[in-house]
RNA sequence: GCGGACGUGGCGAAAUUGGUAGACGCGCUGGCUUUAGGUGCCAGUACCUCACGGUGUGGGAGUUCGAGUCUCCCCGUCCGCACCA
C-alpha cells in the first residue's frame, strides 16, 4: 500500500474493477425487493457541469447506500437528447445537430464514468434515437385514437424578419434575439395533449405523494387551479344577428357590480368592432407586438379601447360597454372577462385610469369604501356581503353565488362551472431537431395518421438549421410521401414534438430498452415506479407534471401498472458561486473566480479582490448561480483530474444538504481532500494490526476502560449518521466521518493492545459510513485493510446499544431559561434526586438566593429550568 | 402580476419532535516541524466586557417556564410561469 493518496490511482482501478465485475448492472429480479433511483437525465449540452455533478453524486450516494442496504438497486443515464441548443451549435459551426449530439454524448460519457458512478450502462438511451423516439410516435397515435391528441390553433412568437417561430428564451426584451425585430403573436395550427382530462386526478393525487416535498405539491396544485365560478353569457344584438358574449368568474356575487366589460384583441367582437373602426384597428394591431410568455403578458401596462359596441347585463338588462384589453387572454377561457372594477384589484386601476365607473355591491361592516383607493376587504369574500344588488342585498359570497347563478341558469345564460388554470399541451414544434410528429396530410383525405407498421417515422440527421424556420420544409426527400389511406401523393407533417414528450416517460423505458416490439413490458412492473427521483426545483412543475399526466396515459392504454412515476422525489438546489467583473462604461466584464485573488483582513474578512494577471482590483459581484454569463462556474472535470472524484464527491455532500444551494469554494474543496489524505494516512499507520486481527478473523471489540468511552463517542457519532443517512441529509454524514476520523486519529498507535481492537472496528464503521460518498478510497482501503473483497456487499455498520449505555448523565440547569449550571447524574435518577442536584449547584444558588421558586421543569436527559420570581 | 422557497459567526453550515445556539469544515491568529514551501501537526477563534456578566439566529410584535424552531406583520434575496432544459 502507497504512503501516499493517489486518487487517479485508486479510482482507476476501483472503476475497472467495477466494469470488470459487472457490479452495477441491475438483474431483473422480481423475487428480490427494487429500488428504482433515477436521477434527471442530461441534456448533453457539451460537459458536464457542477449542477450535474451535484446531481448525480445525490444519486449515487442515495444509490449505493440503499445497496448497503441490501437492495436490488437500479441507477440508469440516459441523454435527452433532442432540443434547441443543437440546433444553436448548428448555426454557430455549421455541425448537424445529429453529429454535435454524438459528440457531446460521448464526451459527457467519459466525464460521467470518471466520477465512478454507480449506473447500469447497459440500459443507456438516447431520445434521439429512432429505438427510443418511434414509441413516442406510437403512444400518440394511441392518444389520437383516445381524442387525448388533437388539433386547434395556437399563439406563437414570430420573427417577422427570420419568418420563424422564436421560444420564448430567444425573445429578448420583446425582440428577436438574433435580427432585433420587435416579436409578433402570431397562431398557427398545432397538436395539442388533453392533459385538463387528467386535471381532478392529477390534483386528487397529490395528497398521496407522501414522498414529495410539501411545496411541489403546492405549486402544482396552484399550478392545476381549480376553481369553482359561474360560466354566463352578456347577450347583445348586432347586425340584426343575435348573440352571447360568454365570461367565466369565480365572484359571480359581485355580478350586480359589473361596470363594463373585456374582450382580448383576437376575440370576434373586437375584430368585428374594427371593421369599421381604425382606430380600434390599429389598437388590436398594437396588442399583437409582443412575446407569448405569462411573465411579461402579466407585468405590462393595462391598456384598452372602448368597442363601441354594448351588451345587455343578464340580471338588470342595463347596457354594457365592451372593451378591448391588451391584458385579456383569448386562450383563457373564452377571452372575454366581466370588469367589476370596485372588487378586482386590476378591473379597479384600469377604470381609474380610463375614468369608467366603479360600482360598490360589496361591503364590510364598519369599513369605508372609497372609489379613489383600492383596499384589500374590498375582494375579502370571507368577510363581505351584497349590497347594493337588489334581492340579493345582505347574501354573503356562496349564498349570493348560488342565487345569481340559478337566476342565471332559469333564463338560460349561465350555469356553475368548475374551472382550472391548467391549459392543454401544446406539443408541436416548428423545429427540425425533434421526434417528428407521425401526420401526413393529403389533399384528399386530410391528416392522415402513420400507421403502426410504418414506425419509426424518421427523421433525416444530416440537415444544418440556419434560423430561418424549420429545414425540414426544405427536405424533399423526408417531406414527399403518399397517403397511407389513399395512395396519392401527400406531405409529411414537419412539426416536430416538445422536447418535454421525450422526457415524459424515459423512467420507464430504462426499465425495457432493448425491446423492440413493444413500449414497455413486465420488466416495467417490476422497476417501476421510480423510488427515488432526483432533480433541480425548476423542474418542480412542467416535466414533473407532465410525467404524472403521461403514466396515466400509459396506464389507460394497458402500458404501466403504477398511477404515479415517481414515489420520492428530492429537488436540489443550485450551485452558485462568488462574481467578479470589472465595470468598463457600463458594461461588465466578468472574470472567473480562479483568476481572481481575495484579499482579507485579519479576522479572515473578504476587503477586497484583485485580478491575478494584472494584480489590480475587480468589483465582488455577489453570489449567482454558475453560468457562462457571469462567468463564475468551476469546471468540474478540472477538478477530477486535480483533487479526484472522491475528492469532489466529499466537498459536494459536505457543504450543503441536497436541497439547499451550494456555494462554491475551493478552500472547501482542499478542506475535502485534506480530510481523504488524512484517512489515507490512518490506514497506512494502522494497516498492519488491523489487517493481521482482520486475517485472523479476530472481531472481538476492545474492552479496556480507556476504549468504552471511545466506543460510546463511535456509536453515538454512527447513530447520527444512520439516521442522517436515512433522511437524505449527507452534509451531516460527513461531518460524522470526520468526527469518526478525528476520534480514531487520537488514539495512539500501539499494535497488540486494546487499540488495534479498536481501530479495526472504527475503520471498519468508518469506511462504510464513507462508501457511498467517497467509493474509490473506500473500495481501495477494505481490501487493503483486509475486511473483504466488495465494501458494497459488506452491509451497513450496527449500532451497538450496550456501547452507548452510560453510568452518569450531564444535565443542563437553568433559571428563568437562562444557562446557570451544569450537573451530573446517575443516569436512573428520579425527577426529585435530579431537583435536589439541581437546587444544589453553586453557582445556581447565587441565582436563586432569595428569590421563590415558583416552578421546577424537568425534560429528562436534557435539563432541569428552574423558575423563579423575586421574593414576595 | 401570480405561485413557491429562503434569511443563523468573517464564510459554508449544525441544532429530527420547541429544551445547552454555532457541531463539522473553511478562513483567520499564535506556536511547532520541515533545506524550503502555497505541506503537515498543536492551540485559539460569535459579539461586547479587565472581570462578574450581558447581548446574539434579517426587522418588529405575540404564544410559552423556555423560540433559530410555532403565530402575525414588515424587509431583503432566489426559483418557476406553459416554446430553455
Amino acid at each position: 500500500m502507497d504512503d501516499q493518496y493517489l486518487p487517479a490511482q485508486v479510482e482507476r482501478e476501483a472503476q475497472a474493477s467495477w466494469d470488470d465485475n459487472g457490479t452495477f448492472q441491475a438483474p431483473d429480479e422480481p423475487s428480490r425487493e427494487k429500488f428504482y433511483c433515477l436521477s434527471m437525465f442530461p441534456y448533453p449540452s457539451g460537459r458536464l457541469h457542477m449542477g450535474h455533478v451535484r446531481n448525480y453524486t445525490i444519486g449515487d450516494v442515495i444509490t449505493r447506500f440503499e445497496r448497503m442496504r441490501g437492495r436490488n438497486v437500479l441507477q440508469p443515464m440516459g441523454w435527452d437528447a433532442f432540443g434547441l441548443p443543437a440546433e444553436n451549435a448548428a448555426m454557430a459551426n455549421g455541425v448537424p445537430p445529429a453529429q454535435w449530439t454524438r459528440d457531446n454524448i460521448a464526451y459527457m460519457k467519459r466525464q460521467l464514468r470518471s466520477l465512478g458512478f454507480a449506473l447500469d450502462w447497459s440500459r443507456e438511451l438516447a431520445t434521439c434515437h429512432p429505438e427510443y423516439y418511434r414509441w413516442n410516435q406510437w403512444l400518440f397515435l394511441r392518444m389520437l385514437e383516445q381524442g387525448i391528441a388533437y388539433k386547434k390553433s395556437g399563439v406563437v412568437n414570430w420573427d417577422p424578419v427570420d419568418q420563424t417561430v422564436l421560444a420564448n428564451e430567444q425573445v429578448i426584451d420583446g425582440r428577436g434575439w438574433r435580427t432585433g425585430a420587435p416579436v409578433e403573436k402570431r397562431e398557427i395550427p398545432m397538436y395539442y395533449l388533453a392533459i385538463t382530462r387528467y386535471a381532478d386526478e392529477l390534483l386528487e393525487a397529490l395528497d398521496g405523494l407522501d414522498g414529495w416535498p410539501p411545496q411541489v405539491k403546492t405549486m402544482q396544485a396552484n399550478w392545476i387551479g381549480k376553481s369553482h365560478g359561474v360560466r354566463f353569457a352578456f347577450p347583445y344584438e348586432l347586425d340584426g344577428e343575435e348573440g352571447r358574449l360568454w365570461v367565466f368568474t369565480t365572484r359571480a356575487d359581485t355580478i350586480m357590480g359589473v361596470t363594463f366589460c373585456a374582450v382580448a384583441a383576437e376575440h370576434p367582437l373586437a375584430a368585428r368592432a374594427a371593421r369599421d373602426n381604425p382606430e380600434l384597428a390599429a389598437f388590436i394591431e398594437a396588442c399583437k407586438q409582443g412575446g407569448v410568455a405569462e411573465a411579461d403578458l402579466a407585468t405590462i401596462e393595462k391598456k384598452g379601447m372602448p368597442t363601441g359596441l354594448q351588451v345587455t347585463h343578464p340580471l338588470t338588462g342595463e347596457p354594457v360597454d365592451v372593451w378591448v384589453g391588451n391584458y385579456v387572454l383569448m386562450g383563457y377561457g373564452d377571452g372575454a372577462v366581466m370588469a367589476v372594477p370596485a372588487h378586482d384589484e386590476r378591473d379597479f386601476e384600469f377604470a381609474l385610469t380610463y375614468g369608467l365607473p366603479i360600482r360598490q355591491v360589496i361591503e364590510v361592516p364598519g369599513e369605508a369604501f372609497s372609489d379613489q383607493a383600492w383596499q384589500p376587504w374590498y375582494a375579502d369574500k370571507a368577510r363581505g356581503f351584497c349590497v347594493n344588488s337588489g334581492k340579493y342585498d345582505g347574501l354573503a359570497y356562496l349564498d349570493a353565488v348560488d342565487a345569481i347563478a340559478a337566476d342565471l341558469a332559469a333564463k338560460g345564460l349561465g350555469e356553475k362551472r368548475i374551472q382550472y388554470r391548467l391549459r392543454d399541451w401544446g406539443i408541436s414544434r416548428q423545429r427540425y431537431w425533434g421526434c417528428p410528429i407521425p401526420i401526413v396530410h393529403c389533399d384528399a383525405c386530410g391528416d392522415v395518421p402513420v400507421p403502426d407498421d410504418q414506425l419509426p417515422v424518421v427523421l433525416p440527421d444530416d440537415c444544418v438549421p440556419d434560423g430561418h424556420g424549420n429545414p425540414l420544409n426544405r427536405r424533399e426527400d423526408f417531406v414527399a410521401t403518399t397517403c397511407p389511406s389513399c395512395g396519392a401523393p401527400a406531405r409529411r407533417e414537419t412539426d416536430t414534438m416538445d422536447t418535454f414528450v421525450d422526457s415524459s416517460w424515459y423512467y420507464a423505458r430504462y426499465c425495457c430498452r432493448d425491446n423492440t416490439e413493444a413500449m414497455t413490458d413486465d420488466r416495467v412492473d417490476y422497476w417501476m415506479p421510480v423510488d427515488q427521483y432526483i432533480g433541480g426545483i425548476e423542474h418542480a412543475i412542467l416535466h414533473l407534471l407532465y410525467s404524472r399526466f403521461w403514466t396515466r396515459v400509459m396506464r389507460d392504454t394497458g402500458l404501466v401498472s403504477c398511477d404515479e412515476p415517481f414515489t420520492n422525489l428530492l429537488t436540489q438546489g443550485m450551485v452558485v458561486a462568488e462574481t467578479y467583473y470589472r465595470d468598463d462604461a457600463g458594461k461588465k466584464s466578468f472574470f472567473n473566480p480562479a483568476d481572481v485573488e481575495v484579499q482579507r483582513d485579519d479576522k479572515g474578512k473578504i476587503t477586497g479582490a484583485v485580478a491575478r494577471a494584472d494584480g489590480l482590483p475587480v468589483e465582488i459581484g455577489g453570489i449567482e448561480k454558475m453560468s457562462k454569463s457571469k462567468n463564475n462556474g468551476v469546471d468540474p472535470q478540472a477538478l477530477v483530474e486535480r483533487y479526484g472524484a472522491d475528492t469532489v464527491r466529499v466537498f459536494t455532500m459536505f457543504a450543503a444538504p441536497p436541497e439547499q444551494s451550494l456555494e462554491w469554494s475551493d478552500s472547501g474543496v482542499e478542506g475535502a481532500s485534506r480530510f481523504l489524505k488524512r484517512l489515507w494516512g490512518l490506514a497506512v499507520a494502522w494497516q498492519a494490526p488491523v489487517a493481521a486481527l482482520n486475517a485472523a478473523g479476530d472481531v472481538a471489540v476492545a474492552d479496556a476502560t480507556d476504549a468504552r468511552a471511545l466506543r460510546h463517542e463511535l456509536h453515538g457519532v454512527l447513530q447520527q449518521a444512520l439516521n442522517d443517512y436515512g433522511r437524505y441529509q449527507f452534509n451531516t454524514v460527513v461531518s460524522a466521518c470526520m468526527k469518526l476520523l478525528n476520534l480514531l486519529g487520537g488514539v495512539e498507535v500501539n499494535p497488540g493492545a486494546w487499540q488495534a481492537r479498536f481501530l479495526r472496528e472504527g475503520l471498519g464503521i468508518l469506511l462504510r459510513l464513507l462508501a457511498p460518498i467517497a467509493p474509490h478510497v473506500a473500495h481501495h482501503l477494505w481490501r487493503e485493510l483486509g475486511y473483504g473483497e466488495e465494501i458494497l456487499d459488506a452491509g451497513l455498520p450496527e449500532v451497538d446499544a450496550a456501547a452507548l449505555e452510560r453510568d452518569e448523565i450531564e444535565l443542563v440547569v437553568q433559571v428563568n431559561g437562562k444557562l446557570r449550571g451544569q450537573i451530573r447524574v446517575p443516569a436512573q435518577a428520579d425527577r426529585a434526586a435530579i431537583e435536589a442536584a439541581a437546587r444544589g449547584d453553586a453557582n445556581v444558588q447565587r441565582f436563586t438566593e432569595g428569590k421563590t421558586l415558583r416552578k421546577v421543569i424537568v425534560v429528562p436527559g436534557r435539563l432541569v429550568n428552574l423558575v423563579v420570581t423575586d421574593a414576595a
